[in-house]
DNA sequence: AGCACGATTAACT
DNA sequence: GTTAATCGTGCTC
């Protein structure tokens, strides 16, 4: 039997400190029977209305709604009119604010998700948020899902420590016109060589 | 109703 | 380094 999902006490913290300790959490979506899973190595944190890189900055929509619900549940979005992106919803509800997976290290379930990246080989397959979503399966179905649910077919298991000496830090991608200082915060988290603490 | 743009990716020079 | 792909969303008219 495999580890249960972690508690929504875990996600109702403040974001960037989900973010952090998010790496090295396992990501899981069962599907038809398999498991495809894989160690969390990069995420990012988006924080409330006043924070201009998220998607909650100008206030409550149908799409953001997710984000001010309660803390473990996926916000899922579609963007660029072909890709969607997996986010963890973070803090109390009401607080719009979740925290992006960017990227997993591959540990089960490989080859079905080679098969659903259209990929010959396994080299950089889920290095990228949208990457993640294609590999695993991960659509707008899920959005709204509860996370921290056994039932679930999408969840997050404890995994492996990650110390801080093997984290870096960096500004959030992709953020073009968001003006300072939210284009610029260090709410990107990432460890390089994970398969070292393997 | 129209329009600009996006928490991206792959392919290209 | 640059750019096309492709469409939902939110803003303006």
């Amino acid at each position: 039997m495999a580890a249960p999902p972690l508690q929504t006490g875990f996600f109702d913290r403040e974001t960037v400190i989900v973010a952090r300790e998010l790496l090295g959490k396992i990501l899981v979506r069962r599907i038809e029977g398999n498991s495809l899973a894989g160690i969390i190595t990069e995420t990012e944190a988006y924080n409330g209305e006043t924070d201009l890189g998220c998607h909650a900055k100008s206030g409550k929509t149908k799409r953001n709604c997710v984000m001010y619900g309660p803390p473990g549940h996926a916000y899922v979005y579609f963007t660029y009119g072909m890709h969607w992106c997996l986010n963890c919803v973070t803090r109390e509800e009401g607080f719009p604010a979740a925290v992006l997976i960017r990227a997993i290290q591959p540990i089960s379930g490989i080859e079905i998700m080679r098969v659903n990246r259209k990929k010959l080989e396994a080299l950089r397959l889920t290095d990228g948020p949208a990457k993640i979503c294609q590999a695993l399966s991960i659509t707008g179905f899920f959005n709204g899902i509860d996370l921290c649910n056994m039932e679930s077919d999408l969840f997050i298991t404890r995994g492996i420590d990650v110390p801080d000496s093997m984290i870096k830090t960096s500004s959030r991608i992709g953020l073009n016109n968001v003006p300072e200082p939210w284009q610029s915060l260090p709410w990107r988290f990432r460890v390089e060589q994970v398969e070292t603490l393997l």
